[in-house]
DNA sequence: CCACCTACTTGACGAATGTCGAAAGGGTTG
DNA sequence: CAACCCTTTCGACATTCGTCAAGTAGGTGG
């Protein structure tokens, strides 16, 4: 793997790698959708935090957000997290 | 996910989610078997900080260390990453 | 046996980065 | 406007990265 690969491949592993955002996305996957409001608690977390792994989320590409009304729903990006496991052992799949 | 699943996913992701760690399981990879002093010119960096890095990639699993005179010799194991990725990605195998 | 060298690991340190919540701000609805 | 949802900024605290220095392990020559 090249430097400049790995750089890029780290930096959205590192996305991954945190306890709450792994749960926050097994819920996404589980519900399709989820607004923050309801994420918050099934964490036990504030909002603030929860907005903060979710924007990390994100900007790595595995989740998406769109408003309607005063909620925010959250859903996650299943293609992407199939790409990165295809990074981590390519005759996987 | 359970709360301690999610720890236990979160830490051995975090071992990974490093580009010189990436950097030198790609190496091992490629060469099945390299000892230390190899390495740390490969990434240009310290025997003391590859080391460092080896030591976490061995704790995580995902290498294992042995050695035969003078030299340790590493190599990667393949099974404990294609775990990872079933992990990040279930429907993916 | 001893000194000496190479290969590697470990511990301690500063610098950089990440985590979390309180507070403040922006949008949206009633 | 008041209430709600969500994000952002700021600050405290913890974790991580790379290096030096010291220590261990194995090999070599006097």
């Amino acid at each position: 793997m090249g430097e400049d690969a790995a750089l890029e491949v780290a930096v959205r592993l590192k996305a991954l790698a945190d306890p709450v955002r792994l749960r926050l996305l097994s819920l996404l996957l589980a519900s399709e959708e989820v607004c923050t409001c309801d994420l918050a608690p099934a964490v036990d977390l504030t909002e603030a935090t929860v907005s903060h792994h979710l924007g990390q989320l994100k900007k790595a590409g595995f989740i998406s957000g769109e408003r309607r009304g005063m909620n925010v729903y959250y859903r996650a990006h299943r293609d992407a997290l199939g790409a990165m496991a295809q990074v981590i052992d390519p005759a996987c799949c």
